[in-house]
RNA sequence: GCCGGUGUAGCUCAGUUGGCCAGAGCAGCUGAUUUGUAAUCAGCUGGCCGGGGGUUCGAAUCCCUCCACCGGCUCCA
């Protein structure tokens, strides 16, 4: 009677079966098709191979390549085949971790002196792969002493393998075999080699020994493993499509930014066209905060470095910034301003602030220069000099959640201004089990961390909080947004700030007559205008909302004729505040298309005889095509309305 | 900073077992053409082959070094 267990399924149905069922087993009782699919399970909680037996009463659940646990035993289960065919390939490597990751997987290995992988050996190494995969081994766990794993890899001399085994526990190690290929490792694979039809090593780099730069550098294999050849046809089809979108070509083509080896690496030069749409990001965003109560204010590149100390960034940032810049008569040493806040606390100290006065809002376009290390400098998106839409908020602790209302507010106004339509706010807290790492009082904490999560509930936005994830001075709210090719970025983000109120002594009067001391809230909706842009340039792909494009419209003259009557159009649009070109060149309207189909332009005028007899333009829209012909005033009603929905 | 890769005209790229004056397309310039919804034709200009050093009778090509760019260095058996 007893021999009978209760399996719960995620769906809440509860199922009998006998002791010793497997995961495999109660898939086949559900469907054929979903025991073809699964690959890996989880039994309270815990993720297991499909074959391992079920002895008491569970909770299961089943995973497909569908779910992102099954791609994770997926690809975990790749990486051992792919150590399996370096080992075989470079007999003598050392092979130390090789997880799952976002999309595939890695390992990293320490090759025998001399040997080097590069580009070249791909092939070679995705042949031998499938030729092991192919064999259908099965994955099977066996658990192992500590004394004997350890003899296993010190005999082997595999110092890394004898690090990690020496930091587990005896009776919690387990190997895994598959065909006869052996490798530490704590479970959670799908049922056999035979699922990876389809592989890709995408590319190798230097990796540190537990990311420690003090530690040896080992070689890591980048790969990444399908069930299917389609689904790798497929992946390798969105790898185009964002590399179409690199910020960095997009750039270069529509004559946005450049950087040029002279003047620096790491320091973007902004072209005319580039110039102009950031100009008209930073108007369009700064009209919204003089309506939102801010005041704009100006403060210098530079500053002393007491300043700095005192904010505490030179103690915590001082490695990554540049050299102070020193005098020379009187020595004294100046910091490329890194942050813009202790500027702006010097402005609130200004002058005595009543509570009357608070919230006390400065805004500047705010232009920051941080050393970053030279390898990790990427177009605009990781630079060493940008400009931040940076602004503090100085307010009375109860002002906190209606300040952050407010800023919320904005954030989504610029993020649907720009078509961003997927975003989540990740609301960031203290690790309530280590409150020691954190400055201000507990109830100043918890008076902000309810604000926060309040003024988040006050609107309608996908959230998650995140415990641990504050920074010392405060907790935080931002917005993760999904481009249009579904990757995830970090834009907006709002920070309350205890810390730097009590290293400036900030204070104001009460109405108690009382000194009391501001809450700080650093926000920056775009974060910097470099990694604005960039962001937004892969997201739409270059073709930018219709108010922030370079050209709206290009005027298309048949032939030389029309070159006047063109002109004439266009200083008609531009009354109407609508911005373009006349393409003036003796070209056929085929070429002339053409080029403005290339440049992105959104809409072209295109304007010869019959256009001149009936005064209209037929327009064409960029990826579209024709749309008809209007007069001039109907066009202009038609862009400005489609602005302004984009806008309001 | 470290590992691997790359660097040839404004752009995209060919040329590298060392060997005549380093090539193409696009862009640019000049001229012809006066054009109806994604490339009209012809001619011309344009390069210290990333910088420096070396090997060699001879280097874009081989070696050393520096610089920049690309991918990675966070994902933990």
């Amino acid at each position: 009677m007893s021999n009978n267990i209760i399996i719960t399924l995620p769906d809440g149905a509860k199922r009998e079966y006998a002791a010793g069922v497997t995961p495999m087993d109660v898939a086949m009782t559900i469907s054929e098709g979903l025991a073809r699919n699964v690959l890996s399970a989880k039994v309270n909680g815990k993720t297991v191979e499909v074959s391992t037996p079920i002895t008491a009463h569970a909770h299961l659940t089943l995973f497909t390549w569908n779910d992102k646990e099954g791609k994770t035993a997926f690809w975990h289960s790749s990486a051992h085949v792919l150590a399996q065919t370096l080992e075989h390939l470079y007999p003598g490597v050392k092979l130390t971790i090789g997880p799952a990751i976002e999309n595939g997987f890695y390992y990293d290995v320490d090759l025998p002196a001399g040997k080097v992988i590069s580009d070249n050996d791909f092939p070679v190494i995705e042949q031998k792969f499938l030729e092991f995969a192919r064999e259908k081994a099965e994955f099977s766990m066996k658990p192992v002493s500590k004394d004997d794993a350890l003899k296993l890899y010190k005999d082997a001399g595999n110092e890394f393998k004898v690090e990690l085994i020496e930091n587990l526990t005896d009776g919690d190690i387990t190997f895994c075999d598959h065909s006869n290929f052996t490798d530490l490792c704590r479970g959670g694979h799908i049922p056999n080699t035979g699922f990876i039809k389809a592989i890709k090593i995408m590319n190798v780099a230097g990796a540190y020994w537990r990311g420690d730069e003090k530690k040896k550098q080992l070689t890591r294999v980048y790969g990444i493993s399908f069930p299917k050849d389609k689904d790798l046809k497929e992946y390798l089809v969105l790898l185009e499509e964002a590399k179409k979108r690199d910020h960095r070509k997009l750039g270069k083509e529509l004559e946005l930014f450049t950087f040029s080896q002279k003047v620096g690496q790491g320091l973007p030069l902004w072209l005319p066209k580039g110039a102009a749409l950031r100009r008209r990001l930073e108007n369009f965003l700064q009209k919204q905060q003089v309506e939102a109560g801010y005041e704009m204010v100006i403060t210098p590149h530079i500053g002393s470095k007491e300043l700095y100390i005192t904010s505490g960034h030179y103690a915590k940032y001082g490695k990554d910034s540049f050299q102070p810049i020193c005098t020379p008569a009187e020595g004294e040493e100046f910091l490329l301003k890194p942050m813009n806040c202790p500027h702006h606390c010097e402005i609130y100290k200004f002058k005595p602030r009543s509570y009357k006065d608070l919230p006390v809002r400065l805004a500047e376009f705010g232009t920051v220069y941080r050393y970053e290390q030279s390898g990790e400098l990427h177009g605009l998106t990781r630079v060493r000099g940008f400009t931040q839409d940076d602004a503090h908020i100085f307010c009375r602790p109860d002002q906190v959640k209606e300040e952050f209302v407010k800023v919320i507010d904005l954030v989504l106004y610029v993020l649907n201004a720009l078509h961003f339509n997927d975003f989540t706010a990740q609301i960031s807290l203290r690790d309530p089990s280590d409150k020691e790492k954190y400055i201000g009082s507990d109830e100043n904490w918890a008076k902000a961390e309810a604000a926060i999560v309040e003024a988040v509930g006050e609107r309608d936005i996908k959230t998650v909080t995140e415990y641990g994830e504050a920074a010392f001075y405060g907790p935080k709210l931002d917005f993760m947004v999904k481009d249009a090719i579904g990757r995830s970025w970090q834009l907006g983000t709002i920070q309350v700030d205890y810390n730097l109120p009590d290293r400036f002594e900030l204070e104001y009067v009460g109405s108690d007559n009382a000194k009391h001391r501001p809450v700080m809230i650093h926000r920056a909706p775009f974060g910097s205008m470099e990694r604005f842009v960039a962001v937004l340039l892969e997201h739409c792909a270059g073709k930018f909302p219709l108010w922030l494009t370079p050209e709206q419209a290009v005027v298309l003259p048949i032939s030389d004729k029309y070159n006047e009557d063109a002109k004439q159009v266009l200083r008609l649009l531009n009354n109407h505040d609508i911005r373009g070109l006349v393409d003036e060149r003796s070209e056929k309207i085929g070429k002339k298309i053409r080029d403005a189909e290339l440049r992105k332009v959104p809409y072209m005028l295109i304007l010869g005889e019959q256009e001149a007899k009936s005064g209209k333009l037929s327009v064409r829209k960029q990826g579209e095509g024709d749309l008809g012909s209007f007069t001039i005033e109907e066009f202009a009603t038609f862009i400005n309305e489609a602005i302004a929905a984009d806008l309001n």
